[in-house]
Parts: structure tokens; sequence; C-alpha cells
RNA sequence: UCCCGAAUAGCUCAGUUGGUUAGAGCAUCUGACUGUUAAUCAGAGGGUCACUGGUUCAAGUCCAGUUUCGGGAGCCA
């Protein structure tokens, strides 16, 4: 029965019919007793229903606040006043679910972030949110859309997993076992995880690559898309505990390939959006315009949220190798100037503030960064041959991008046994637990590569949002599980 | 986890060198108006000044600790 309904995204576009119509949807203003403005979420812009003197009783007006549910019947016609083209006069009108205007926390008017964030379940009623998480809806699509088109096999890696030698960080742990001190103990006091619901010590997922490179091993090409979680004490507005990660795998590929498949897949993801949610970019684009003025001259970002999707689509990403970037850091007027806290120079990992410069500063555009001395990075990538001495560097790189820093990384894979068995004792990882990712390297080993992009991240890069918690519905971090 | 900052009405914020009864706009409620666009006009109600302790004749204001939030850093996507 509630089939029958119009969606008022699709009213607003319509032509003044004078047909009869039934919309449902939640009252964001009520003004002049007589005019609705009505929202169902297809669209940031609102319906305005009419009510003519006399329809309504006193009782059923006073029901109609702000937050309050209603299905409408009416008849679209062309609008008096200057907001809107069409707009619905009502025949007649049911209110669905009552709002207790002394209650409800949204008002119509502008609330911060930091409010709306305390009240995450009702946020998405709101027009900021409500762009954000039609994009986000939209990303998603996009990411399906173009591995599907490109033939990758989209693969389920596992949430729980056996395997602490992905050495992504610290783990959520899973068990089964009682809490309070009586689990199974070994001799020496440990806990005996023997006796735990999978006869070993098991943690949530903290990245797929690895189970994606077996799958990559016999499709050629996969991507998973999943939640990935991780238990690090970070307060920032980047990190989540509890977040999304595309990882594509490719067989047959090198780093090339590689960097053109991030590249081609992050415009491809903006493009998309840019198209679908024109609507939701403009009222972000106009939002942050408006935050930007009341901010200091020097804090003002160059480009405008359209400007800058504009421009990362149109322009090709900057690509660098690790040693250019020190050399370009130790050459720029900041480093001369001792602006930089941080030491610079060859073998160090990139802080936050040398990537910053390299991009917000030097290129002004989305930097890829390749060749990364092999000591700072993870077991799995691929040693470059012919290296200088003591400056052995890996098949590595990074995407970064502006305000948001590293939004992807990724590799070559080190496909030769030999290397990689020696690559991992020396970092200590667990060989013989690690059997059957070297199996792949047995049977038929290929170079193969992939990378891992930040799905929230990316949300942020295509909204022009700050703060990560604002991407996802409901955030999870240190000291925060609500709802 | 570290550094910096903040916490006053439902929301956003003001509150002077410590000094009568803590204010404004918006929201809410009551009434008026009825082609309005975050409607407008008049009136009313609304406060554990985050919490705990201290200094003082006197603390929203000063000090210490705690909690929460925000920004930055580290870890990373």
């Amino acid at each position: 029965m509630f089939n029958n309904r119009t969606k008022i995204k699709h009213l607003l576009q319509s032509e003044p019919t004078g047909n009869e119509v039934i919309v449902m949807g939640w009252v964001r203003t009520f003004r002049n007793n007589q005019f609705i403005a009505l929202n169902d979420g297809s669209t940031n812009n609102n319906l305005q229903v009419v009510t003519e003197l006399g329809l309504l009783d006193d009782a059923t007006l006073k029901r109609i606040t702000t937050g309050a549910s209603l299905k409408v019947t009416g008849i679209i016609v062309a609008s008096q006043g200057k907001g809107q083209t069409v707009e619905l006069k009502a025949t007649t009108l049911e209110v669905l679910g009552d709002s207790d205007a002394e209650k409800y926390p949204l008002q119509p008017k502008k609330h911060s972030l930091e409010f709306l964030r305390e009240k995450a379940h009702l946020r998405f009623r709101t027009n900021t949110f409500g762009s954000v998480f039609r994009i986000r809806h939209s990303l998603a699509y996009a990411i399906h859309k173009f591995y599907n088109d490109k033939g990758f096999v989209y693969l389920h890696t596992p949430i729980i997993t056996a395997s602490d030698a992905e050495g992504a960080g610290e783990m959520f742990r899973v068990t089964t076992l009682p809490m309070d001190g009586t689990a199974p103990k070994n001799e020496d006091g440990s806990i005996n995880y023997k006796e735990d619901f999978f006869g070993k010590s098991t943690n949530l997922t903290v990245s797929g690559q690895l189970e994606g490179e077996l799958g990559a091993m016999a499709f050629s090409e996969i991507y998973t898309f999943g939640p990935t979680f991780r238990a690090e004490n970070s307060n920032t507005t980047r990190h989540l505990a509890e977040f999304w990660m595309i990882e594509p795998e490719m067989a047959f590929s090198d780093i090339e390939d590689n960097m053109n498949l991030a590249e081609e897949f992050i415009r491809y993801l903006i493009k998309y959006v840019m198209e679908h949610n024109a609507d939701d970019i403009d009222f972000l684009d106009q939002r942050l315009a408006e935050e930007e003025k009341s901010l200091p001259q020097d804090k003002r970002s160059e480009f405008g949220l359209k400007e800058k999707l504009e421009f990362v689509v149109n322009n090709p990403f900057e690509r660098i190798t690790y040693t250019e970037a020190i050399q370009i850091l130790l050459d720029s007027p900041a480093y001369k100037k001792k602006k930089f806290q941080y030491e610079v120079k060859w073998g160090i990992d990139l802080q936050s503030e040398h990537e910053r410069y390299l991009v917000e500063k030097h290129f002004k555009k989305p930097v890829i960064v390749t060749g990364y001395p092999a000591a700072i990075k993870a077991f799995y990538m691929r040693l470059n041959d012919n290296c200088e001495e003591g400056k052995q560097t890996v098949a590595a790189m990074d995407i970064l991008a502006p305000g948001i820093g590293e939004i992807v990384g990724g590799s070559q894979r080190e496909e030769r046994y030999e290397k990689l068995v020696a690559r991992m004792q020396e970092m200590h990882i667990p060989v013989e637990e690690m059997s059957w990712y070297l199996d792949t390297r047995r049977f038929g080993s290929v170079p193969h590569a992939g990378f891992g992009l930040g799905f929230e991240r990316m949300v942020l890069f295509v909204t022009g949002m700050t703060n990560i918690r604002d991407v996802i519905a409901f955030a999870r971090t240190p000291n925060n599980c609500e709802f």
C-alpha cells in the first residue's frame, strides 16, 4: 500500500501536470500554518506542500512539526512562490508519525558537525549528511561497476582470521573463552587457545590482501571490498577502528600496471559521482565555500570542492620515486628555513608534514611515490633489482591526496620464492604458518601487484568533509561504539 | 598514547581587573498574521555555568585533578 507513492526527487523534476500523486516524507519546516517543506531523502531539495486554509483542523495543524512523518495526497501545480517551480497542493494529509517539537533535536537551522555526531541516528535527516551518504552509496556502487566492467572477480576474504602475520597494526581478538579469569590455561599460565572456538587464537582482519593474492593466482584479477578492523589507539580525523577497504590484486602485473589501475580507478570514481550526484556535490561545494568564509585567509584552500574534483579528473597524478621525494624536500625552502619538525634524509618514513609539503605546496596535485626503502615496508613487497649499495628499495607505491594524506598503499608483490622466504626470516615472520601463502610462489608463481584504497578516505576526498567520523554512518573509534 | 585548546539554556555563543537577580540570537510554548522560503510580529517559560576538590569575605571567572569533546602528532587506509 505504500508503493504507490512518488519520490520527491522525481516530482521536483516534473512539469506541473495537474495529476494527483501520493508523497510521503518527513517535515523539515512548517511555515505560516500553510507551507510544509517535505523531504523523503531522495534529494536535499524539499517538496513544498501547500495546505489551503480550512483543509486541516487545528488539532492536525499542531501535529505538523519538524521531524514528523506525513502521507500527503495532492495535485502537482506550478508554484506561485519563488523558491520552486512546482509544489503539491494537498487534498488529504495524514500524519504517519508524530514528532514532539520540544524533544526533537534537529531544528530548521545549521547545526555543528560535533553536535550531529552525537545524534548520528538522526543526522541522516540533515542536508549535509543526506548528501554525504547518497555520495557514499554511489561510490560503493561505482566501485563494483568499475571492477565488474574490467572482469575482476569480487572475492569475499574472511573477517575472522588466524593469521597474525599481516603486520598492519593491532588486532581485535575474537574468542568465546570466558573473560573472568576461568579460561583454560597452559602449564606456563598463558591462555590455552586450543580450547577456544576455532582451536587457535583468532582476530578480526586487518587486511584481505594475503587471501586476495590467492584469488588473483587463479582468476587473474580480483578485488575485495569489505570491513577492516584496527585496534590502534588512533584519535585523528582520518582513522577508524572499523573501516571499509577496497583491495584489488592483479596477476601478470607490475608496479606500473598497479599505478595505472589506481589512478584510473580514483578518476573513475570521482567522475561517476560528479555525473550521478551533481546536486549533492553542488550542495557540499556551497557548504564548503561558506565554511571557508569564516576561516582566516591563510587557512583557506585554493580550490573549491568542484574545482578540486575537476582538476583531479583532468590532470595526471605526479609520479616520483622516494629518492626524488627526499631530494625535493631537501631542496625545499621549508627545509632550508628549518620548518620541518622531523629530520629529512634517505631512509626515513615520510612524515605527515613531508607528505603535505609534496602534495599541497610543491606539486599541488595527487602524488604517487614509489620505491621506498625496504627497511620501512612490509615483507611481501618486491625487492627492486640493481639498487645502490645500502639503499635497497621495494616496488611500493603510495598515493598521497591533498588534505587526506595516504589514500592508497600498494606494491608489486615478491613473487620469487627464495627472496620472499629470506625476507620473512629477516623480519621474523613465521614461515611455517604462512606455507599456504608461500604455496602461490611454489606453484606457478607470477609477477603480481595490488593496492588498498581506504573507502572512507575516498569519501572524505570526494565530499570535502574533513573528519572521517562524518562519512561513516556509525563511527567506531577508541572509546566510542554508540548505536 | 603525546602536545594544544575547549566545556555557560534544547542549539550557537557573549559574560570585563573575581563583586548584586548569569545574558543574546535561534528553537520551544501562548497569541496574532496568512503565498511563506531557516516566514514575520508580540509575550512567556527555560541554567547543577562538565565533575571533584582547593584559594578567597566573595568563583561562571583563579588553581589542581578527573571526564568528555575538538585540533594537531604518531600508527595507517
